[in-house]
DNA sequence: CTTTTGACATGTG
DNA sequence: TCACATGCCAAAA
């Protein structure tokens, strides 16, 4: 596995629950700015297995960029679990965006 | 080989 | 707020 690869994982786990990051985020913590579509593409294809809390990354404008209906809810839900507020997919970032 | 397609971001108008 | 352009890069077609 390459090393960005393994950043982006460790970033991604050091998200408190109630808390949320940004695809662009992660990859700039990652040390690749530019690589917020590679994040995306990983936890598509990594999150079943490294217990991953992928649901707690979303897009720049706060929403769930989920195409997929079921995953989409899943992730809501299990963002709403922790305490976020979701309202029609949206997360107000100003509230619960992490900030390293 | 090239083109298309994304669980995206950012700047501009 | 929305539309559009551009940058980025891997995987699929």
């Amino acid at each position: 596995m390459n090393p960005f690869t393994e950043r982006v994982l460790k970033t991604i786990r050091s998200i408190p629950p109630g808390g949320v990051m940004t695809y662009g985020q992660v990859a700039r913590e990652a040390g690749n700015p530019r690589a917020a579509r590679q994040v995306a593409r990983i936890l598509h294809s990594m999150s079943q297995k490294h217990h991953l809390p992928w649901h707690r990354v979303i897009n720049a404008k706060g929403e769930i960029a989920i195409k997929d209906d079921e995953t989409a809810l899943e992730q809501q839900l299990e963002l709403e679990d922790e305490g976020v507020v979701v309202i029609n997919k949206k997360v107000n970032l100003q509230d619960f965006q992490w900030r390293i």
